[in-house]
Formats: structure tokens, sequence, C-alpha cells
DNA sequence: AAACGATCCGAAAACGTTTTCGTGTTGAAA
DNA sequence: TTTCAACACGAAAACGTTTTCGGATCGTTT
């Protein structure tokens, strides 16, 4: 039960002063290499290490960042957090995990309580509750105080900062496309609401692959989801009530509940109805059938956002050039339609 | 872009001690209320927040602990993360997650640059490379400075700290038991290589089991895969060169597939073999057949360690009785046999 | 013999807090 | 007028580092 050690007291067990043991364990040639010897010698048995909080203070910086995210039980968040957590070991930094539960007050009071010297950057993807409020004042105030963010999927364009995303409209588009390509005309939506940034975007990329195809847009056809937890009623009924020869989901739950609605009520997938969903998680790969699906890497995210929060808080500490500050960045990260077994 | 305000900053500002500022903050009745009001407001004004870094130091206490986990990306591990941070954020404390990615040195590393100061404690769960191996002394090491920790999956029985673990044994045994009720005589098992704790303990209660009722133990019929990357043609195999009535696999992915092995066979889950799985996880409630499956709550798990870890943390601050130290508790979380499509 | 340079080490400041103790001023009591 | 308590505030230490600067000692050079 020996606590650590500290450079105070190897200085008077050793009858030296504090300054010249820092220095021997930092090999300064100001110390006489006997003395160096001894000191190191004696640290070493003493499994001295210097205490981490000290040296943050002393620096300025606590060389860990934290990452903000809505749930990590969702396979894409876990992604992201393996991906960060990869890149910031290698640059000799820290991951703390912040979980918002989809809450914006959580996600205020986590930021604030951070914000005060505990680390040294943000990673961030909104809560819903925020992107429904559009209320973005403590992000905004985290960055007034000169502390980097980097937003990822869930983003506010409003927000001046860096930021990682994929094409959402776009990668909806093709996988819209797709189906269309197939000869499909009564391609079904399964979205969630518009304020969720994403899903509003993968409602775009879909209406505009129906438009430049000239299939006119049936507000039946497509379900905005509110409520998830019990999605699996709403998207029944949709399916009940509608004609349909392929469904285009938003998320991978959305997609595996359409496959298994639709097995309900006795249509095949993807004989009868083609399913494509988006994320490519756990589901994806292992219902039965596997699921068509846009991937989004979650794991590349993480690495960039990773990278370009380090790169910005390591390029903040030269100073000189305050023109640099402003130069934001946005990562588009490639997207791939990976076709399974829920398309023909 | 102001940076955040020290108290030094505002004893200038305002003419006074930085011990008067302090003091008035704290609202202590030493200092004048009109001097009080005045520090107040401007503190105010400024958004003033006290420094983490220099409370840590000046405290000895971070309010922050970590949990070590081999992979993130496990569904598992990510209840629990998320019932380690709802308790540890009710109680103040941040989160920090390491992923030790099965190895034995990124653990050994990740605690040995937290347990300088960094952190107030552990919540770990053993990579595979360090069960495999047998070698604890940096756990050994971190307790023996004085930091908790808690143990929580796979654990060491050998290491004397708190743990959280499931009665895996006798779980295996209740779902192995569940299968011979139903009148299953060749059950096989799939399962890990010996040295992954819960592995082991799950064959145990397979076996013991069986035994209890009588069925010889074929060792054809067991399966222990070291490698899950490709564990889909080991399983394939072992269904083709055997004839089961039922199987159980020690997680969703050997369950998984081991359903679609069979299916591929022209084998119908549960028709001709009934399967059961552990772990209630994603891929359990919505690959087709849902799979039955012996549920490990990983939320209370979780939520379990760090009422574990933080009631050790701050029962430590009185260290008058020596005594209370060593009386480590193991909770045993319940855990609940899911029936769902995958057996009869 | 005086001056100087090299060598080795310690004092102290700094990072931002909290808290203990001391001190000066004021007003009232003696 | 003297004494003393109450009041209001400041100085300084402490947490554990790193680093700058200054000082002491010794040997060498003029």
């Amino acid at each position: 039960m020996r606590k650590k050690i500290t450079l105070k007291q190897i200085a008077r067990e050793l009858e030296v002063s504090i300054s010249t043991v820092s220095k021997s364990l930092r090999n300064n040639i100001e110390i006489s290499e006997e003395t160096r010897l001894k000191i190191q010698a004696f640290a070493k048995l003493y499994n001295y290490k210097p205490n981490n909080i000290a040296l943050s203070l002393k620096n300025k910086k606590t060389k860990t960042i934290c990452i903000i995210i809505p749930e990590i039980i969702h396979h894409f968040f876990a992604t992201v957090i393996s991906g960060v957590e990869k890149v910031a070991n290698e640059k000799g930094y820290n991951v703390l995990v912040c979980l918002s539960d989809e809450s914006f007050d959580k996600e205020v009071i986590n930021m604030e309580m951070l914000a005060n010297g505990s680390i040294d950057g943000f990673i961030i993807s909104l809560s819903k509750e925020t992107q429904k409020k559009g209320d973005y004042h403590h992000i905004e105030e985290v960055i007034n105080q000169g502390m980097p963010v980097v937003m990822f999927d869930r983003i506010a364009n409003e927000i001046l900062c860096d930021k990682v995303i994929i094409d959402d409209s776009s990668a909806s588009n093709n996988a819209t496309q797709f189906l269309i390509d197939k000869g499909f005309k009564k391609i079904g939506l399964i979205s969630t609401v518009d304020y969720v940034s994403v899903g509003k975007l993968r409602t775009d990329g879909y209406e505009k692959a129906l438009k430049a195809n000239g299939i006119s847009i049936n507000p039946n056809l497509i379900l905005k989801i509110e409520d998830v937890s019990n999605c699996a009623i709403e998207i029944e009924n949709f399916i009940k009530n509608n004609e349909f020869d392929a469904l285009f989901a938003v998320n991978e739950l959305f997609a595996v509940t359409a496959i298994k609605s639709a097995a309900k009520l006795g249509k095949n997938v993807p004989r009868d109805i083609s399913v494509i969903g988006f994320t490519d998680g756990i589901i994806s790969k292992y219902s039965t059938p596997s699921i068509s699906t846009v991937s989004q890497n979650g794991v590349v995210m993480g690495e960039s956002a990773a990278m370009m929060l380090i790169d910005r808080i390591e390029s903040e500490e030269v100073e000189y050039y305050e023109d640099f500050k402003e130069d934001y960045k946005t990562t588009v990260i490639e997207t791939e339609l990976i076709e399974r077994e829920s398309t023909v």
C-alpha cells in the first residue's frame, strides 16, 4: 500500500533539492553524472512517475479529449468511438466519453463541466433534442473560449468549426437510384422526423432521385418516425396500407423492422419487396436476409475527427497567425452501397 | 475568443486579493456583503468557473474513473459503459474509456499511463491476451498503490478486489437444462478457448448439466473457437460433421452464425435444431429467427460496477479503519433465459 | 595573486485553487 | 483615553511539476 512517490519525497530522502531531482530525471546535463545516476536509480526503485495532474496544470494541456454522443449502444457511435480512441491513443491522448442520451440539458451540462480545463477539445454529435431546439449556444461558447470542437454526423451548419460528415443526401440519392435502376417505381421511404439533420438530408436525397427520374413523390409512401421505441407498429401499418416494390430505410433498425413486418404480412424480402438500409452495422450483416445498405464507416469518421481535433489543438500552440484559425474544414467520408440479400 | 478568466485576474481587476475573491465566490461570511456581491457579479459577468485541474491537484482527486474494455463494438461492452456512465454522471464523475483491443500490452500501457493521478479508479474487463498469459502484475501494482479497482465479466480470481459478474456456470447450466427438458439429447456446444474465463465457466455449466442428467459428454459435440474472425467455416464444418438436435452457443455471434450455417446445410432452426445463445444483444433480437438467449444485463453490470467503485473511492477518504479495506465484494448479477424463436 | 570560466546545484516562480492564520481598522465598552 | 472584540481582508502555504536564474566552488589562465 505504498502511495505514489513525489519529487519532494525523493529530494528529502536523498538530501538534495527538488530541482536537482527533476533535472536528474529529465537527464539534464547540469547535474553531475554521479548525482544523476544515484537519483535515477532511487526513482526507479520507488517506481516514480510524474503526476499527470500537476503536469496538466503547469502545461495547460491535459492530453485528453472528450467525445459527446447521443447513445453508445448504437453500433455506429460505438465504431466512431473506436476510431477516435485509436488515433487519440497513437498521439498520446485519452478519450473521455460523455453520453447526452439525446438530451439537450445533459449535453450542455457535460460541456460546461469539462470546459474548465479538464480537456483539450471536443468531438460531438448533436442530440436529437438539441437539433430540434436549434440551440447551440453551449457549443459556440466553448468555441469562443478558444477550445477546438469537431462536429460529426449530426452537425449544425450554423456553427463554425471543423466537421466530419458523409454526404447523406447524395448517398441516399444513390441508394434510391439503385432501386430505380432495378426497375422499381413504388419506392417507399422510412425516415426520421426532419429536425434530425441526417434524416432530413437522406429524405432530400431520396426525393431528388425520384424527381430526376420523373417519378412523382407520393407523400403516402414516406413515413417519418418520431418515437423509435415503437416504430414496429408504425412500420407495419405503413407497409400494410400501401403498395411497395421497394423500401429505403434511413437506418438499420427501420430496415430490419420493415423486413420483419413485411414477413408478418406475408411479403417476402427480397422477392416481393427489396429493402435498402443505412449504416453498415451488426444488424444488416447478421439478419436474415442480410440487408443491402449504405455503409457509413464509423471508424474512419472517428479517426478523421480525432485527427482534425488533435491537429487543431496542437496547431493552436503556435498562435502567431490568427488567420489560420478560421479556415475550418469539413471532411466528407466516402460511403459505399453494399449489396446483400435484401435486394434482388 | 476570450480565454477563461482566473481568480488572479479577477483579483487584479477589482484590486483585491486572490483569497478575497475565492472566499467571496464560495460565500464565505468573512467577506463583507458589499465586496462579496461586487465580486460575484463580476465573476458572473465574465462567466468564471473554477479550473478543474487546479482543483484536482489540490484535492488529490479527479472525479474521473476509467473503464478498460477489450472492444467497444461488442454490444455487451457498450451497454456496460452505458451503465457506468449513468451512475458516474449522477455522482459527478466523468468516464474515461480505454480499449485494450484484446492486447495485454495496451492494457498495461493504459493502466500505467493513468495511474499517475489522472483518475480515481479503474473498472476493467480483462483482454483475452491477459487472460491467456495469466499475468496480472499491472493490476496488482495499481491496487497496491491504493487505487480502487473493480473487475467485471472477464475477471481473475487471483486478484483481490471488488468484482461484478454473472454466474456464468449456473446460467449455462440452466440453459443446457432447458434444452434437456425439451427432450434433446444431442446437444452441441460452441464455446471459446478455455483461457477466456467466461468461456471456460460456460463450458463447465454445460457439462455439469449433461452429467446431472446422465448424458455422457461427447467431445465431438464441443467446438472451441480461437479465432473469431473466421468462425463461420469452423461452425459450418462442425454442424455438417455431427448430428445435433440442439446447440448452445456461448455468445451471440456464434449463435447467429450457427443458425445461418444450419440453414445453408438445409436444416431449419428451430424445426430441426434448437439454438440458444448468450448475451442479449442486438443480433439475438433482430435476427430471423430471433434467438433464445441467456440475457446478461450489461447496463446493470455497469451500474453496479460504478457504484462499487465510487463507494470505494469515497470511503477511502476515511482511512481510520484499515480493516474495511480488505472486505472486497463480488456482486453477482442475475441472468434470465429469454425464449424467442430459435427454440421450439 | 587576481580574474575568469566551467561545473554543479538550489531558490523561486509559475500553473489555479482553497484554507489557515495573521493583521489592521473600526467601534464600543471600561 | 485605553482596551478589546468584531469585522474585513491579505499573505502564504499547499498540491507536484518544470524551468529560469543566480550562486557557490573549484581549477585554470593571466
